[in-house]
DNA sequence: ACCTGAACACCGTTCAAGT
DNA sequence: ACCTGAACACCGTTCAAGT
Protein backbone atom coordinates (compact mmCIF):
# COMPACT_ATOMS: atom_id res chain seq x y z
CA UNK A 1 0.00 0.00 0.00
CA UNK A 2 1.73 3.06 -1.24
CA UNK A 3 2.37 6.17 1.15
CA UNK A 4 -0.36 9.06 1.20
CA UNK A 5 -0.37 12.52 1.52
CA UNK A 6 -2.14 12.10 5.33
CA UNK A 7 0.40 9.91 5.92
CA UNK A 8 3.10 12.32 5.81
CA UNK A 9 1.61 15.10 7.09
CA UNK A 10 0.37 12.80 10.19
CA UNK A 11 4.08 11.66 10.87
CA UNK A 12 5.34 15.27 10.57
CA UNK A 13 3.16 16.31 13.14
CA UNK A 14 4.50 13.56 15.32
CA UNK A 15 7.48 14.59 14.55
CA UNK A 16 7.54 17.87 15.80
CA UNK A 17 4.74 16.72 18.78
CA UNK A 18 8.02 14.39 19.78
CA UNK A 19 11.11 16.33 18.98
CA UNK A 20 10.59 19.81 17.55
CA UNK A 21 11.52 22.12 14.40
CA UNK A 22 15.26 21.07 14.73
CA UNK A 23 14.34 17.36 14.29
CA UNK A 24 11.39 17.90 11.59
CA UNK A 25 13.89 17.31 8.81
CA UNK A 26 12.76 15.87 5.28
CA UNK A 27 15.29 13.34 6.00
CA UNK A 28 14.24 12.29 9.38
CA UNK A 29 10.71 12.23 8.09
CA UNK A 30 11.40 10.18 5.21
CA UNK A 31 13.01 7.43 7.81
CA UNK A 32 10.18 7.35 9.96
CA UNK A 33 8.25 6.36 7.39
CA UNK A 34 10.93 3.83 6.02
CA UNK A 35 10.94 5.61 2.80
CA UNK A 36 13.75 7.31 1.03
CA UNK A 37 14.00 11.11 1.02
CA UNK A 38 13.38 11.46 -2.74
CA UNK A 39 9.97 9.88 -2.26
CA UNK A 40 8.12 12.56 -0.15
CA UNK A 41 8.44 15.21 -2.95
CA UNK A 42 5.93 13.01 -4.58
CA UNK A 43 3.23 13.80 -2.28
CA UNK A 44 4.56 17.49 -0.83
CA UNK A 45 5.68 20.19 -2.78
CA UNK A 46 8.86 21.06 -0.43
CA UNK A 47 9.42 21.71 3.16
CA UNK A 48 7.24 25.17 3.55
CA UNK A 49 4.19 23.74 2.28
CA UNK A 50 4.99 21.21 4.37
CA UNK A 51 4.96 23.11 7.58
CA UNK A 52 2.23 25.10 6.53
CA UNK A 53 -0.39 21.95 6.09
CA UNK A 54 0.99 21.08 9.54
CA UNK A 55 -0.20 23.99 11.35
CA UNK A 56 -3.77 23.28 10.02
CA UNK A 57 -3.26 20.02 10.76
CA UNK A 58 -2.15 20.89 14.49
CA UNK A 59 -5.17 22.94 14.73
CA UNK A 60 -7.84 20.85 12.97
CA UNK A 61 -9.27 19.87 16.28
CA UNK A 62 -9.73 23.24 18.12
CA UNK A 63 -13.77 23.53 19.03
CA UNK A 64 -16.00 26.61 18.92
CA UNK A 65 -18.42 27.29 21.62
CA UNK A 66 -21.32 27.08 19.98
CA UNK A 67 -24.28 29.53 19.95
CA UNK A 68 -21.80 31.06 22.46
CA UNK A 69 -21.74 35.33 22.68
CA UNK A 70 -18.80 36.49 20.95
CA UNK A 71 -16.67 37.95 23.41
CA UNK A 72 -17.41 34.76 25.74
CA UNK A 73 -17.01 32.78 21.70
CA UNK A 74 -13.34 34.59 21.56
CA UNK A 75 -12.05 33.64 24.57
CA UNK A 76 -12.82 30.32 24.03
CA UNK A 77 -11.32 29.78 20.45
CA UNK A 78 -8.10 31.73 22.01
CA UNK A 79 -7.95 29.14 24.46
CA UNK A 80 -7.88 26.17 22.14
CA UNK A 81 -5.32 27.78 20.40
CA UNK A 82 -3.16 27.96 22.98
CA UNK A 83 -3.38 24.79 24.54
CA UNK A 84 -3.37 23.38 21.23
CA UNK A 85 -0.26 24.78 20.01
CA UNK A 86 1.56 25.27 23.47
CA UNK A 87 2.48 21.54 24.13
CA UNK A 88 4.05 21.04 20.30
CA UNK A 89 7.70 22.55 20.75
CA UNK A 90 7.94 25.10 17.83
CA UNK A 91 4.56 25.16 17.05
CA UNK A 92 3.70 28.60 17.06
CA UNK A 93 6.55 29.59 14.88
CA UNK A 94 4.82 26.97 12.51
CA UNK A 95 2.01 28.19 13.10
CA UNK A 96 2.61 31.64 12.64
CA UNK A 97 3.69 31.14 9.33
CA UNK A 98 0.94 29.50 8.32
CA UNK A 99 -1.02 32.75 9.84
CA UNK A 100 1.02 34.75 7.72
CA UNK A 101 1.06 32.92 4.09
CA UNK A 102 -2.83 31.59 4.26
CA UNK A 103 -4.77 33.18 7.70
CA UNK A 104 -8.14 31.25 5.33
CA UNK A 105 -6.43 27.89 5.89
CA UNK A 106 -6.56 27.43 9.22
CA UNK A 107 -10.40 26.97 10.11
CA UNK A 108 -10.00 28.32 14.17
CA UNK A 109 -8.72 31.71 12.52
CA UNK A 110 -11.48 31.97 10.66
CA UNK A 111 -13.87 31.40 12.84
CA UNK A 112 -12.19 33.96 15.16
CA UNK A 113 -12.56 36.45 12.43
CA UNK A 114 -15.82 36.11 12.21
CA UNK A 115 -16.57 36.62 15.56
CA UNK A 116 -14.41 39.63 15.70
CA UNK A 117 -16.97 40.77 12.69
CA UNK A 118 -19.67 40.94 14.80
CA UNK A 119 -18.07 43.32 17.47
CA UNK A 120 -16.56 45.72 14.70
CA UNK A 121 -17.68 48.11 12.50
CA UNK A 122 -15.52 48.35 9.48
CA UNK A 123 -13.56 45.26 7.66
CA UNK A 124 -10.79 47.66 8.45
CA UNK A 125 -11.33 47.41 12.20
CA UNK A 126 -12.09 43.66 11.97
CA UNK A 127 -8.89 42.74 10.28
CA UNK A 128 -6.77 44.88 12.75
CA UNK A 129 -8.41 43.32 16.06
CA UNK A 130 -8.01 39.50 14.49
CA UNK A 131 -4.35 40.42 13.70
CA UNK A 132 -3.81 41.88 17.42
CA UNK A 133 -5.44 38.91 19.16
CA UNK A 134 -3.86 35.99 16.59
CA UNK A 135 -0.38 38.01 17.37
CA UNK A 136 -1.16 37.88 21.15
CA UNK A 137 -1.94 34.23 21.08
CA UNK A 138 1.03 33.20 18.64
CA UNK A 139 3.79 35.59 20.48
CA UNK A 140 3.23 34.59 23.94
CA UNK A 141 3.16 31.54 22.92
CA UNK A 142 6.17 31.59 21.44
CA UNK A 143 7.79 33.69 24.20
CA UNK A 144 6.65 30.24 26.21
CA UNK A 145 8.10 27.73 24.17
CA UNK A 146 11.41 29.88 23.49
CA UNK A 147 11.69 30.13 27.40
CA UNK A 148 10.99 26.80 27.99
CA UNK A 149 13.42 25.22 25.61
CA UNK A 150 16.32 28.01 26.71
CA UNK A 151 15.66 25.85 30.39
CA UNK A 152 14.40 29.41 31.51
CA UNK A 153 11.00 29.90 33.62
CA UNK A 154 7.60 29.73 32.41
CA UNK A 155 5.64 30.35 35.62
CA UNK A 156 3.01 32.39 35.40
CA UNK A 157 3.06 32.44 31.75
CA UNK A 158 -1.26 31.28 31.75
CA UNK A 159 -1.82 34.45 33.57
CA UNK A 160 0.12 36.98 31.50
CA UNK A 161 -1.76 35.35 28.52
CA UNK A 162 -5.21 35.77 30.17
CA UNK A 163 -4.17 39.76 30.72
CA UNK A 164 -3.09 40.40 27.44
CA UNK A 165 -5.92 38.72 26.24
CA UNK A 166 -8.48 41.42 28.11
CA UNK A 167 -6.45 43.79 27.25
CA UNK A 168 -6.88 42.71 23.38
CA UNK A 169 -10.25 42.54 23.98
CA UNK A 170 -10.95 45.54 25.38
CA UNK A 171 -11.24 47.88 22.68
CA UNK A 172 -14.08 45.93 21.03
CA UNK A 173 -15.74 44.53 23.83
CA UNK A 174 -19.56 46.46 24.04
CA UNK A 175 -19.98 48.69 26.61
CA UNK A 176 -23.12 46.89 28.09
CA UNK A 177 -20.26 43.53 28.52
CA UNK A 178 -17.70 45.42 30.00
CA UNK A 179 -18.53 44.49 33.85
CA UNK A 180 -18.73 41.20 33.60
CA UNK A 181 -15.88 40.48 31.15
CA UNK A 182 -13.57 38.51 32.95
CA UNK A 183 -13.70 34.64 33.80
CA UNK A 184 -15.99 33.82 30.96
CA UNK B 1 44.96 42.02 13.27
CA UNK B 2 42.72 39.51 14.72
CA UNK B 3 38.90 39.30 14.17
CA UNK B 4 36.70 40.85 17.19
CA UNK B 5 33.37 40.04 18.48
CA UNK B 6 31.61 43.15 16.84
CA UNK B 7 33.12 42.41 13.55
CA UNK B 8 31.54 38.82 13.41
CA UNK B 9 27.96 40.09 14.47
CA UNK B 10 28.64 43.11 12.39
CA UNK B 11 29.14 40.61 9.59
CA UNK B 12 25.84 38.65 10.57
CA UNK B 13 23.96 41.37 10.39
CA UNK B 14 25.24 41.97 7.30
CA UNK B 15 24.75 38.52 5.67
CA UNK B 16 20.96 39.14 7.47
CA UNK B 17 20.30 42.10 5.71
CA UNK B 18 21.26 41.07 2.22
CA UNK B 19 20.27 37.79 2.59
CA UNK B 20 17.80 36.63 5.01
CA UNK B 21 18.31 33.15 7.77
CA UNK B 22 18.26 31.10 5.60
CA UNK B 23 21.97 32.42 4.54
CA UNK B 24 22.76 33.71 7.54
CA UNK B 25 25.13 30.30 8.42
CA UNK B 26 28.30 29.97 10.02
CA UNK B 27 29.80 28.49 7.06
CA UNK B 28 28.68 31.19 5.08
CA UNK B 29 30.02 33.49 7.70
CA UNK B 30 33.11 32.29 8.15
CA UNK B 31 33.75 33.27 4.12
CA UNK B 32 32.63 36.41 4.44
CA UNK B 33 35.43 36.99 6.89
CA UNK B 34 38.14 35.08 5.46
CA UNK B 35 38.51 32.78 7.97
CA UNK B 36 37.78 29.10 8.73
CA UNK B 37 34.41 27.97 10.22
CA UNK B 38 35.93 26.81 13.34
CA UNK B 39 37.36 30.26 14.12
CA UNK B 40 34.00 31.56 14.67
CA UNK B 41 33.41 29.20 17.99
CA UNK B 42 36.26 31.52 19.42
CA UNK B 43 34.58 34.64 19.22
CA UNK B 44 31.07 33.12 19.81
CA UNK B 45 29.48 29.94 21.70
CA UNK B 46 27.01 28.97 19.68
CA UNK B 47 24.67 30.25 16.09
CA UNK B 48 21.93 30.83 18.97
CA UNK B 49 23.65 33.23 21.04
CA UNK B 50 24.81 35.01 17.88
CA UNK B 51 21.35 35.55 16.81
CA UNK B 52 20.14 37.31 20.46
CA UNK B 53 23.39 39.70 19.33
CA UNK B 54 22.41 40.15 15.97
CA UNK B 55 18.76 41.44 17.36
CA UNK B 56 20.38 43.63 19.70
CA UNK B 57 22.30 45.27 17.02
CA UNK B 58 19.65 45.32 14.73
CA UNK B 59 17.52 47.77 17.29
CA UNK B 60 20.72 49.68 18.95
CA UNK B 61 19.87 52.57 16.99
CA UNK B 62 16.12 53.33 17.47
CA UNK B 63 15.90 56.02 19.06
CA UNK B 64 13.50 57.39 21.94
CA UNK B 65 11.67 60.71 21.23
CA UNK B 66 12.91 62.85 24.94
CA UNK B 67 10.61 64.42 27.23
CA UNK B 68 8.00 63.46 25.71
CA UNK B 69 4.48 62.21 26.76
CA UNK B 70 4.23 58.34 27.10
CA UNK B 71 1.37 58.00 24.68
CA UNK B 72 3.22 59.56 22.28
CA UNK B 73 6.60 57.93 22.92
CA UNK B 74 5.50 54.49 23.04
CA UNK B 75 3.97 55.29 19.43
CA UNK B 76 7.43 56.59 18.47
CA UNK B 77 9.45 53.82 19.45
CA UNK B 78 6.69 51.00 18.12
CA UNK B 79 7.15 52.48 14.72
CA UNK B 80 10.89 52.99 15.14
CA UNK B 81 11.20 49.39 15.84
CA UNK B 82 8.51 48.43 13.09
CA UNK B 83 10.97 50.54 10.82
CA UNK B 84 14.07 49.27 11.86
CA UNK B 85 12.92 45.63 11.58
CA UNK B 86 11.21 45.51 8.30
CA UNK B 87 13.47 46.16 6.13
CA UNK B 88 15.59 42.84 7.42
CA UNK B 89 14.53 39.82 5.87
CA UNK B 90 13.51 37.62 9.00
CA UNK B 91 14.42 39.89 11.29
CA UNK B 92 11.58 39.83 13.12
CA UNK B 93 12.00 36.08 13.64
CA UNK B 94 15.60 37.00 15.26
CA UNK B 95 14.15 39.97 17.01
CA UNK B 96 11.10 38.17 18.96
CA UNK B 97 13.84 35.56 19.59
CA UNK B 98 15.51 37.85 21.64
CA UNK B 99 12.77 39.53 22.94
CA UNK B 100 11.67 36.19 24.10
CA UNK B 101 14.95 34.92 25.80
CA UNK B 102 16.21 37.97 27.13
CA UNK B 103 13.42 41.22 27.35
CA UNK B 104 16.26 43.01 28.80
CA UNK B 105 18.98 42.87 26.29
CA UNK B 106 17.31 45.38 23.74
CA UNK B 107 17.33 48.50 25.03
CA UNK B 108 14.37 49.42 23.00
CA UNK B 109 12.19 47.14 24.97
CA UNK B 110 13.24 48.03 27.85
CA UNK B 111 12.76 51.56 26.97
CA UNK B 112 8.99 50.80 25.78
CA UNK B 113 8.27 49.07 29.10
CA UNK B 114 9.52 52.02 31.24
CA UNK B 115 7.00 53.96 29.20
CA UNK B 116 4.20 51.55 30.08
CA UNK B 117 4.53 51.68 33.21
CA UNK B 118 3.77 55.59 33.25
CA UNK B 119 0.83 54.30 32.29
CA UNK B 120 -0.50 51.25 34.19
CA UNK B 121 -1.20 50.41 37.60
CA UNK B 122 0.61 47.57 38.64
CA UNK B 123 3.87 45.51 37.60
CA UNK B 124 1.19 42.79 35.65
CA UNK B 125 -0.61 45.41 33.85
CA UNK B 126 2.83 46.42 32.65
CA UNK B 127 4.18 43.27 31.86
CA UNK B 128 1.08 42.26 29.80
CA UNK B 129 0.39 45.67 28.16
CA UNK B 130 4.15 45.70 26.95
CA UNK B 131 3.85 42.22 25.75
CA UNK B 132 0.69 42.74 23.89
CA UNK B 133 2.60 45.66 21.55
CA UNK B 134 5.35 43.95 21.33
CA UNK B 135 3.72 40.91 19.79
CA UNK B 136 1.47 43.74 18.09
CA UNK B 137 5.09 44.79 16.28
CA UNK B 138 6.83 41.60 15.52
CA UNK B 139 3.79 39.71 14.75
CA UNK B 140 2.64 42.20 12.23
CA UNK B 141 6.14 42.62 10.49
CA UNK B 142 6.77 39.08 10.36
CA UNK B 143 3.31 38.24 8.81
CA UNK B 144 4.85 41.51 6.29
CA UNK B 145 7.85 40.13 5.76
CA UNK B 146 6.89 36.25 5.11
CA UNK B 147 4.14 37.55 2.74
CA UNK B 148 6.76 39.35 1.24
CA UNK B 149 9.40 36.48 1.32
CA UNK B 150 6.54 34.33 -0.75
CA UNK B 151 5.55 37.15 -3.17
CA UNK B 152 2.08 37.63 -2.05
CA UNK B 153 0.55 41.09 -1.61
CA UNK B 154 1.57 43.48 0.85
CA UNK B 155 -0.07 46.97 0.46
CA UNK B 156 -2.05 48.67 3.29
CA UNK B 157 0.15 46.72 5.83
CA UNK B 158 1.37 50.41 7.04
CA UNK B 159 -2.36 50.94 7.63
CA UNK B 160 -2.70 47.81 9.37
CA UNK B 161 -0.40 48.08 11.94
CA UNK B 162 -1.35 51.38 12.82
CA UNK B 163 -4.56 50.39 13.80
CA UNK B 164 -3.33 47.55 15.32
CA UNK B 165 -1.27 49.80 17.63
CA UNK B 166 -4.33 52.08 18.33
CA UNK B 167 -5.82 48.88 19.33
CA UNK B 168 -3.09 47.74 21.71
CA UNK B 169 -2.88 51.06 23.27
CA UNK B 170 -6.49 51.83 24.22
CA UNK B 171 -7.13 49.90 27.30
CA UNK B 172 -4.11 52.05 29.06
CA UNK B 173 -4.41 55.18 27.31
CA UNK B 174 -5.70 58.28 30.00
CA UNK B 175 -9.55 59.35 29.45
CA UNK B 176 -7.85 62.79 29.26
CA UNK B 177 -5.96 61.75 26.11
CA UNK B 178 -8.81 59.49 24.17
CA UNK B 179 -9.71 62.08 21.51
CA UNK B 180 -6.67 63.09 20.03
CA UNK B 181 -4.97 59.65 20.48
CA UNK B 182 -4.88 59.36 16.88
CA UNK B 183 -1.87 60.49 14.21
CA UNK B 184 0.85 61.59 17.50
C1' DA C 1 45.48 34.11 22.08
C1' DC C 2 43.70 33.04 17.87
C1' DC C 3 43.20 30.22 13.92
C1' DT C 4 43.67 26.08 10.50
C1' DG C 5 42.59 21.51 8.81
C1' DA C 6 40.04 17.93 8.97
C1' DA C 7 36.62 15.35 10.46
C1' DC C 8 31.65 13.90 12.12
C1' DA C 9 27.03 13.57 11.50
C1' DC C 10 23.96 15.74 9.23
C1' DC C 11 20.73 18.92 5.65
C1' DG C 12 16.89 20.01 1.13
C1' DT C 13 16.22 18.95 -3.45
C1' DT C 14 16.61 16.80 -8.07
C1' DC C 15 16.23 13.22 -11.29
C1' DA C 16 17.30 9.21 -14.14
C1' DA C 17 16.04 4.75 -13.66
C1' DG C 18 13.30 1.06 -11.94
C1' DT C 19 8.63 -1.44 -10.95
C1' DA D 1 1.71 5.98 -10.24
C1' DC D 2 5.02 5.68 -6.91
C1' DC D 3 9.56 4.90 -5.31
C1' DT D 4 14.88 3.90 -5.23
C1' DG D 5 19.68 5.16 -5.74
C1' DA D 6 22.72 8.32 -6.17
C1' DA D 7 24.28 12.56 -6.56
C1' DC D 8 24.87 17.90 -5.66
C1' DA D 9 25.73 21.53 -2.86
C1' DC D 10 25.37 22.42 1.42
C1' DC D 11 24.82 22.55 7.15
C1' DG D 12 26.64 23.29 12.88
C1' DT D 13 30.08 21.91 15.87
C1' DT D 14 34.37 19.91 17.75
C1' DC D 15 39.17 19.61 18.41
C1' DA D 16 44.01 18.38 17.81
C1' DA D 17 47.53 20.83 15.98
C1' DG D 18 49.78 24.88 14.49
C1' DT D 19 51.60 29.93 15.10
Amino acid sequence: MPLTHDEVIDAAVGLLRAHGLADLTMRRLARELQVQPGALYWHVDNKQTLLIRVAERMLADVTTATGAEPVAGIRHLARGIREAVLPVPDGSAVVALGYALDPDSVPAFVRLRRLVGRLTDTPADTAAATDLIAHHVLGSVSDEQDRRAAGLDVHGAGAVFERGLDLALAPIIPATARRSAHGN
